[in-house]
DNA sequence: GTCTATAGGCTGATAGAC
DNA sequence: GTCTATCAGCCTATAGAC
């Protein structure tokens, strides 16, 4: 598979190209490979060369596509989180019980983090602990209006009196924290219960966002009388 | 501070070396030095001349007292890792009730990241995320010997009939991962929050960790009748 | 658009004086 | 034990052919 040709979008239609092959299945490609291998090792232990090797195409083009490897990442970035903040803020006009809108909300990432996007967990993490070196202003704005949903259903359940008076910051970081933790280490207990011969099996990830989901629920729920 | 001179500790009593300034002092300052570097950055962001120009010391030291970079890494995850579990490990034989003992396992785990080893959850999220490529044998038993006294403790409270029927892996990492994201990402949200002219300070990790306390006990407890 | 070849800079490690 | 000087290797980015 050295020359993985796809999605042929409908850009310049009709017109082809004097010579190469197509470059908008060589951006894909770069930008897949590159996302991979940033969640695995982190910015500065990927070497161009490594994505382009991965990705079949050569290194010049990633300077010819984004200018650069920096450019590259801060594009994965911003898409990953733009992708998250687009599936969550709906949930802002959701009128159902707020502790079925925080189950949504708990689902939604562990979908994305499931299935769409294995990697993100890992890229935000390693992107925060350096202290967002590579983060604009548009991207800081991201993780605010995430969390404006969670204070805003929080409050809401306060108000309701279905919540007990809990910080809101303090359960969104216990939250999404637990959430990101899982799946940023997923692969290493995958890995390590695969090289050790026990029967254990890893977590499924299902499993778990129904654990942080019940969780969450009972941890918030008033005291019955 | 160029030559920070301290902690002589009772080596070869009364003899001094010919040269040189303490030799027990440049590995304290290469180990210090090298933490707080690894843990911002990553092992592959930190370059040895960075280690030794904030310990204040020749960076071919670090090729003497630790035989390389990788090497020096491997003592620092290693000794953070004992140092975890000599002190959580005796919860195993503590006989108060199951949700006082996760109570206090809590609290460890809280008071370790906030005052003596600040730098720990971010080199141990960096190492795991990564695949763990730094870890031998022995460091690779380290966590789970911790997860054995929350399974244990959980068995417990549960068999006391105190405790619902929950998944003890899941218990643990959500209560693991929600403290370790905290701890790893805290820098950041001081940074941003100092940044940005927002009146909300970020939260007091005393505070976080009694939320986490109060959310695992709630969580697990069983449903009153 | 894509490729080859190479420039220019930085890295980890070491040899050898003191 | 510590330091200076130096090396070989690898990195990103670019120039220029096609």
């Amino acid at each position: 598979m050295a020359r993985n040709v796809a999605a042929r979008a409908g850009k310049r239609p009709g017109k082809r190209l004097s010579r190469g092959h197509d470059a908008a299945a060589t951006r894909e490609a770069l930008l897949k490979s590159a996302t991979q291998l940033f969640a695995e090792r982190g910015f500065d232990a990927v070497t161009v060369a490594d994505i382009a090797q991965q990705a079949g195409v050569n290194k010049a083009l990633i300077n010819y596509h984004f200018g650069g490897k920096l450019q590259l990442y801060r594009t994965i970035v911003r898409e990953l989180f733009n992708e998250l903040v687009v599936r969550v803020e709906p949930l802002r006009h959701d009128a159902r019980a707020p502790g079925e809108v925080l189950r949504e909300l708990i689902a939604i990432v562990g979908e994305l983090a499931m299935t769409q996007r294995p990697h993100f967990p890992r890229m935000l993490l390693r992107e925060v602990m350096a202290g967002g070196p590579h983060l604009d202003q548009e991207i800081l704005a991201y993780p605010m209006r995430v969390f404006a949903v969670v204070r805003e259903t929080i409050a809401r359940g306060i108000q309701e009196g279905v919540f007990r008076p809990v910080d809101p910051i303090l359960t969104h970081l216990s939250l999404v924290g637990s959430l990101v933790f899982f799946f940023a280490t997923a692969d290493f207990r995958r890995r390590m219960m695969a090289q050790a011969r026990l029967a254990i099996e890893p977590p499924a990830p299902e499993a778990y966002v129904r654990h942080i989901q019940d969780l969450i629920a009972r941890g918030l729920a008033v005291d019955e009388p």
